[in-house]
DNA sequence: CCTACCGATCGGTAGG
DNA sequence: CCTACCGATCGGTAGG
């Protein structure tokens, strides 16, 4: 992720077509969410990132238009980043416990393989959603939210399809589920403490009700 | 926290002693460190504190000398607020177990007082560790693994003790602990979801095995 | 503790 | 997509 150990995107001799600008304009977002994991929304700076991918300054500004535009594409990309790695694969699963568990799996597999060099995207940028433009600060904490009522209502169909037995309410199973899922990436990320994966796991097995459940490591 | 609300520190004609100066820092860390809770350590710059505490920026940058400094003192006001406000006090109860109750209690009575406006610090801050200077980040993630460490220790402590009977390693428990609580931290915070304390206290006694006690909202 | 400054960088614009 | 700028603000300094 340093400055120079990236590759510059290509010149190109002649004037680019329609689809080279979205590239160029796919490959800065990607390389701009990865950042903002690590700096925040904020601390990524136009400069810095027009350096990282070779643009001048104002070429990159011109994918965007302004700085709040940049934020919101971003966590457009990483809301898509996101779905593509956890959420949507485990709405494929057939049950609603086997969804919960996949939200888990998959979810930890994504902060221990280090798609972000800051874990959880919507973890890392929700400390600054009181420095953000009101629109960007919107799109962050409804993503949470809805992160939280998926968990939530898989949580609740479960118990209601029999397949999930617990004294426990759908909303407090969702909560609990959570904190173990974002404290083992902040501690993950933050402490570079490995072991925290596995004690998420633990946690999670017991919330869940199935102790003999292998921790499956497949990649997916 | 707005800037036109607080009052500016009061000129003095004669030049002010030395305990003065003291004071005058005093109250320039106590406002810096609550504005860092909201906004980090990165984007809390000194001109936005010289205009807040009524100083000028070079007045105010005289009592610190670097910006890393400042950041350095911002991290010991915070490790000193939380010894007072929840390690401290938990200290001072005479079993391992009843310790770990308060430090639960009092941790999550600090946040839900909004003591500091962006709940607790060493959570707010920890997402900036890549971007802060070498000594500031080791101070901050030096304290994390403290607190954790001392969850555990008097987890192992109770389990020896005999008064709390579980099935769980004492780093699982902290573990657990900790992620109950920085998330209701989070979740209070940046959601403004006040459910969510009653959530950690439910997880809270399953884990330490007392689903009777009172919840307990005497101030300390 | 102040005024008056420094070079660097910020987000953004003009014009091509 | 570029060069060449803009005013504002950054952390920090000189000198009192």
């Amino acid at each position: 992720m340093r400055a120079g150990s990236e590759p510059k995107i290509p010149r190109r001799r002649k004037r680019q077509t329609r689809s080279d600008g979205e590239r160029t304009r796919a490959v800065i977002l990607k390389r701009a969410t990865a950042l903002a994991t690590l700096y925040g929304l904020e601390g990524l700076t136009i400069g810095r990132l027009a350096d990282l991918t070779g643009l001048s300054k104002s070429g990159l500004f011109a994918h965007f238009g302004s700085k709040e535009n940049l934020q919101l594409a971003i966590v457009a990309e990483a809301a898509s980043c996101a779905h593509q790695e956890y959420t949507g694969p485990a709405s494929k699963e057939s049950t609603p416990k086997e969804q919960l568990w996949k939200m888990c799996e998959y979810f930890l597999s994504f902060v221990e393989r280090k798609v972000y060099p800051g874990g959880c995207f919507f973890t890392a940028v929700a400390r600054e959603v009181h420095a953000l433009p009101d629109s960007v600060r919107r799109r962050v904490t409804r993503y949470g939210r809805g992160y939280m009522r998926r968990l939530a209502q898989n949580a609740k169909e479960a118990i209601l399809a029999g397949e999930l037995e617990t004294a426990l309410a759908p909303e407090q199973i969702a909560f609990e589920l959570h904190a173990l899922m974002i404290d083992a990436n902040t501690l993950f990320i933050f402490q570079e403490d490995s072991a925290v994966i596995d004690r998420a796991w633990d946690g999670i097995r017991r919330l869940l009700g199935d102790p003999g459940r292998p921790r499956g490591k497949e990649k997916h």
